[in-house]
DNA sequence: CAAAGCCCTGCAATCGATTACAACATCTAG
DNA sequence: CTAGATGTTGTAATCGATTGCAGGGCTTTG
């Protein structure tokens, strides 16, 4: 029973029509009668047809496709991403092709190549550090090019981009913070360059100085989103003078790293210092303690840029503008509290 | 400057040849002569060509990307698999399309289609539950169907697999626990009917058989491998009148949630139990308590399902063999500890 | 020197869909 | 009743690569 698989011949035959206006019924089925779109649908059922892929883009010279760039796969943060993205891409016909920026240069997987060759229509860039001049060697120019920036972004924003809103974000984390009654708040911030770490700092800033509080620029450790920088910084906030009393931390997994190496060290939380994160992973309200942070609609991002791009790539105006920030909310846990009086 | 794209024409025009010289030069060097050779790599550079996947899809009839079918994509834990699994297929010249199981049915991306529409060539399943035989009704009888089940499998195993050494990893756990001198170890499961549950739990039967220890089926809690499940067998836990004195958890996951929900009432890990988990996903290092774990390869799970996959697509036969097991590790941390004199 | 073999190359068919165009039927309006 | 509009269908060109086949040139062998 080696069946072969049917095509759009096939289907044609049994209907009794030709493969014209089978194409028709199934993509315009307003164009065809009435009497024919039943009988195609028909012979369809029968034969099982599905439409061949390959052929269909190279006739209509687009991969209905869109590929997704990510600094990192392995971190959850991201893979909420693109389960968004999945959950608008697939229905509308669009399949996803992960790759991650490390990638880029190895071959056939250069992300120019991969627009080139025709296998993706557009991107959904997720990396902030990506030089997106690279996309515009091949092909008719950036502005032509669709990409989505989303969540990191290039800090001149050639590319329209799906944000959060990080500063006020921080605002958020650092008022809780100070309405608890700390005065003494450091910040331990994400990798340098980057334009979160930038905003999130902004907005730390911005927050201090609204409340009344002076910034103590010693209390700014340098940082990167990963546990290990957490870790890092725990050790610096231990070996301080004068120590903040509460952190505002630029990841949920900083915030891990921080928690993590400070409680081997015999200190507690939220007892000796309280922390705050950023991202509201999963597991942060399984943490010990269940850690406070400030909660991205991870989901929500990834389907909104999803959006944005298949709009891009259909010719559509932007029905949600350039560049749209969405809300986040704090999440009050466990990992903070009130300072212990002095 | 809206450049076009150049084709496989304009490379064969600007190198003086014929189409059919340009593409064995590119896909059979040694095919051509080295005059010819370097003519047309010379017009490739000039023209900046890039071979266009689609017709070349269409022609050669098969699509050079793999399926990937998850059953979750935001749990780390497959992330990592699946970074493994794009770092073989990218550089052989393979796409990698991701998709989650619970997509199936919708429309064009039941998985099914995705073969029938010339989508993908093969797929990689890392979700045990699925109904491999649904691959089997479009095209030629499962065996012939390129699909290999990585980490979780069907009981059946109708298609090749790479796995852990899923008991051997529980013998290691219950092992640890029982040199420390725990002889009240308890066990919270993975899902029902999952495969991975049904081995670690004979693993654990066997290792407290083969240390001479009871198998108290009390001890034994229902579960699942995500972060809720764990935080339910707390909840028992807490309730029962003799309780265990150390945990083997089905997953890190699971782990956390234990640990977080009975941090939560009161009582401290390991001095009031003991718990070990499995996979060492990331934070598990950074866990507070650190997690001691069974440590899976996931990144070489990935790489050697692919590379199983890409033999099969080529119809070459199994370098490593149908069910490749890799080994597990346990990894020692804070979590378990010598049970307190009772 | 002729026949056979090999290497290299180009011509043209092919993959399976979409779609411009034209043909035809039917309907509407003048 | 007729010109034009409208709706439905089929024919055939097209997308851009790969590859079977055949032909020309050169080498080897008897």
């Amino acid at each position: 029973m080696a069946t072969e698989v049917p095509t759009i011949q096939d289907v044609a035959r049994v209907a009794g029509v030709s493969t014209a206006t089978v194409s028709r019924a199934l993509s315009n089925p307003e164009r065809v009668s009435d009497s024919a779109r039943r009988k195609v649908l028909e012979a369809v059922e029968k034969t099982g047809y599905v439409v061949n892929e390959a052929a269909r883009n190279l006739r209509q010279q687009r991969a209905n496709a869109i590929g997704v760039i990510a600094p990192d796969l392995s971190n959850p943060f991201f893979s909420s991403i693109i389960a968004g993205i999945e959950q608008i891409a697939g229905p509308n016909g669009f399949g996803v092709l992960v790759t991650e920026s490390s990638m880029t240069g190895q071959g056939a997987f250069d992300h120019a190549s991969l627009l080139a060759s025709a296998r993706v229509d557009g991107f959904v860039v997720l990396d902030g550090q990506m030089d997106l001049s690279r996309l515009r060697n091949r092909s008719k120019g950036l502005t032509q090019v669709p990409v989505v920036s989303a969540c990191e972004y290039p800090a001149d924003m050639p590319a329209p981009s799906v944000t959060v809103d990080n500063a006020g974000g921080a605002e958020k984390a650092v008022r809780h913070l100070g309405d608890l009654g700390h005065t003494k708040i450091g910040h331990i911030t994400g990798p340098r360059g980057n334009i979160l770490t930038t905003t999130r700092l902004e907005g730390f800033r911005e927050a201090l100085q609204s409340m009344g509080l002076t910034v103590r620029e010693d209390f700014i450790l340098p940082g990167d989103f990963n546990l290990e920088a957490g870790k890092l910084a725990a050790e610096i906030w231990r070996t301080m003078e004068d120590r903040p009393t509460a952190m505002f931390c630029a990841s949920d997994q900083q915030a891990f790293g921080f928690i993590s190496q400070l409680s081997r060290q015999g200190f507690r939380v939220p007892e000796d210092v309280s922390v705050i994160g950023f991202d509201d992973i999963e597991v942060s309200g399984f943490f010990v303690p269940a850690l406070t942070t400030i909660s991205q609609p991870r989901l929500e991002l990834g389907r909104m840029a999803a959006r944005m791009l298949l709009d891009r790539i259909n010719g559509h105006s932007h029905r949600e503008g350039l560049h749209p920030q969405l809300d986040v909310t704090l999440v009050v846990r466990d990992s903070t509290a009130a300072p212990v009086a002095a």
